[in-house]
DNA sequence: ATTTGATTTGCATATTTGCGCATATATACT
DNA sequence: AGTATATATGCGCAAATATGCAAATCAAAT
């Protein structure tokens, strides 16, 4: 048997390590929503400028708005001459979520057991 | 055979919708999320004042960030006596998790779809 | 009725964030 | 070399946000 106390700090910090604001702040602003939704229906990566299309932001914020999305590691960038293509890690992204959902999950579970053990 | 277009708009539209920003702005703060990875651990509802001891902020803060976490559909009150017990929606939480992670999946299949078709 | 305790709510302030504009940087074209 | 195009960045400004303090609710206890 495992030593057992008040609160499952394990978890605690196991989950305050997955929820990371900076991942969360991708997801906060309705321009970069667009910008994902869009990137996540287009088959090919996009251009800044093909990106902008889809939200009514000047082309400088929405080069600032992909930034925020890579450094959250939402989407990759791929420099070709002078033209940058952006593209969404739609598959890190998803097992980002799941792995969170998970996480969430196991520490209530983890918790409910601490109460009856 | 259904129509297609160059870009699935209706795809788009899906995933907008349910990328909610206020939705993501509940995991965008530190405290929230140590006000969430608490509550995650906590075996049963907290008061206010429990789960403040989690995070070095002013109980007036905790109150708020807690009533930022109950208007996007995180966690639910139920007020007893003079207090206020705060529960984290786990499963409702875990679903539109993994649920946003399927619809990310499915606008980006639907996408190579509509290439090749 | 008064007091004590828990939570919420104005208020002021400091920080952050999103925005457009102008400018810089870097690459392609002639 | 000189020009044009695509991105990125510095700057200032307006709006949003987080925070602590004090005051307001509201319910229990005496």
């Amino acid at each position: 048997m495992t030593k057992t106390s008040s609160l499952p700090e394990a978890c605690v910090r196991a989950l305050e390590n997955q929820l990371d604001p900076e991942f969360f702040r991708a997801f906060c602003d309705p321009a970069r929503i667009a910008l994902i939704a869009h990137l996540a229906a287009s088959p090919r990566p996009l251009t800044v400028t093909e990106a902008a299309t889809c939200c009514g932001v000047h082309i400088s914020g929405v080069s600032r708005h992909l930034a925020v999305l890579r450094r959250a590691g939402v989407l990759s960038s791929k420099k070709t001459g002078r033209e940058v293509y952006y593209e969404l890690d739609i598959d890190a992204l998803a097992d980002s979520l799941r792995s969170i959902a998970r996480a969430l999950e196991v520490c209530a579970a983890d918790a409910k057991n601490t109460l009856c053990s």
